[in-house]
RNA sequence: GGCGGGUUGCCCGAGCGGCCAAUGGGAGCGGACUGUAAAUCCGUCGGCUUAGCCUACGAAGGUUCGAAUCCUUCACCCGCCA
């Protein structure tokens, strides 16, 4: 199947130059396209990882790859409503750009004897670039008109203004393309929709010095059923790095995905067959509380993101400590209580603090489950703390030897699905 | 540059000398119901060594027995006029 057709099968398509003839151009052979990442933070995020796979997709379908990393673009700062951004310094800056360059690296074949990918970074031919020779040979092509019609920007005039700094982004990525279009001959960029303004007006600028038309496509932005932003939890973003985002939380993050945009999470995300998703959805539909399709996508993408040990690991872990099977807390054996908590927020405690006692407020608080220990009694109040899944109602209630696991843990839990632990030390 | 309005807890927004840790809404959190969904209803929602204390209403001073509330200066934002 022709991968436009695929794209829009799974509705991966927002907005796009002429689809007709980009289908016809990929039809014919390879093309080359590209797809920019900025370095705002030091890793990638479920927005960008979208993009990702969406260029994977390409790839796969023998088309060629270029994965670029906003190293001169992530310096400036891409203009966003709710106001301007506080610069970062160029050292952090390049920092981040190795980082989100080793993150990218996992996603594309280098190797492949056709159409490997390639890794580039803006930074490469910014750098050197005079303002004269920017304004004269980039600038000149640029109805100022224009740049004003872009959301981000009209809403920041309406509201606390926006620096020139910002305003310039879009010249610095429309160049990018116009580079990429010289050095490679790519002929389309992909996108989240919020970029549609910057990448035509690349696709403008290319058109207006080489005289060539090239292609822009836009995937949807993905929102929740109530129009919030997906890939938000409780505790912030969900990251690709498993030292900001563990892989249990990211597992967990799919696991409890909404019935209503499981489908629609499956289609985009998932690498699986048109049929296989299909058969997927019916479950979604007929079995809901089997949750059968959020399951498969937790174990797809976490196997993509982590590796297969790892979602074995957490995966094993989330169903030890949510008491699924004939299981109970006290007979998990030390080994796979060691691995699921290590997922989960949990402190070290010495053992001559816990012979001092601690309180079920004080463990919560320091576990991390809670944000203090007022919030821990709070908790407890509200019906919602439990040690070894079994719920505290004294507020007062201390630890004692009877609560340990194996002589080391102590399982903690936040409502009905927030679990922590703390462990005491070997010392 | 001149004049006027504003800055309150995660967000929006009331309060205009003591009854203010501060009305209300949203978000968040917990419970019930469930499927480690959603919706709904109920509760909760600064911190602590919790009959009390500490921190907080843009910042710093001041008036007062007592200030988010009054005064002064500063910073920032928004209007209108140059």
């Amino acid at each position: 199947m022709a991968v436009l057709d695929d794209l829009s099968w799974r509705g991966l398509i927002a907005d796009s130059t002429d689809l007709g003839a980009l289908a016809a151009a990929a039809a014919a052979g390879p093309i080359t396209l590209y797809c920019g990442f900025d370095p705002t933070a030091p890793s990638l995020h479920m927005g960008n990882l979208l993009q990702i796979l969406t260029v994977r997709r390409f790839q796969l379908a023998g088309h060629r790859p270029l994965a670029l990393v906003g190293g001169a673009t992530g310096l400036i700062g891409d203009p966003k409503e709710s106001g301007e951004r506080t610069l970062n310094e160029t050292e952090v800056v390049h920092a981040w750009v190795e980082r989100i360059r080793t993150q990218l690296e996992r996603f594309f074949d280098f190797d492949a004897p056709s159409n490997a990918a390639v890794m580039v970074n803006n930074y490469d031919w910014t750098q050197g670039l005079s303002t004269l020779a920017f304004l004269r040979d980039v600038g000149k092509h640029f109805s100022v008109n224009r740049m004003l019609d872009r959301e981000a920007v009209s809403a920041r005039l309406a509201g606390a203004g926006i620096s020139y700094t910002e305003f310039s982004y879009q010249l610095l990525q429309s160049y990018d393309y116009l580079q990429l279009h010289r050095q490679y001959g790519c002929s389309l960029q992909t996108g989240g929709s919020d970029q549609w303004g910057n990448i035509v007006a690349g696709v403008d600028l290319i058109r207006r010095t080489e005289g060539a038309r090239v292609h822009a496509l836009t995937t949807p932005l993905v929102t929740k059923a109530d129009g919030t932003k997906f890939g938000k939890t409780e505790s912030g973003t969900v990251w690709l790095d498993p030292s900001l985002t563990t892989p249990y939380a990211f597992f967990q993050f799919w696991l409890n995905s909404d019935d209503a945009i499981a489908a629609t999470l499956l289609r985009m995300f998932s690498f699986r067959t048109q049929a296989e998703i299909e058969a997927l959805e019916q479950s979604l539909h007929e079995r809901p509380q089997a949750r059968e399709a959020q399951r498969a996508l937790a174990e797809e993408l976490t196997d993509l993101i982590h590796g297969v040990a790892e979602r074995s690991k957490v995966d094993a872990a989330g169903r030890a400590l949510f008491g699924q099977g004939e299981i109970a807390v006290a007979d998990l054996d030390l080994a796979t209580l060691d691995a699921a908590l290590a997922e989960t927020p949990h402190a070290v405690v010495s053992r001559a603090e816990w012979a001092e006692g601690l309180t079920v407020a004080d463990a919560l608080a320091r576990s991390g489950l809670v944000a203090s220990k007022g919030a821990g009694r709070r908790t407890i109040t509200e019906g919602g703390a439990y040690v070894s899944n079994i719920r505290i109602t004294d507020e007062t209630a201390r630890l004692g030897a009877e609560d340990l696991l194996h002589e080391r843990w102590v399982l903690l839990r936040r409502g009905r699905r927030h679990i922590g632990g703390i462990r005491l030390s070997d010392a």
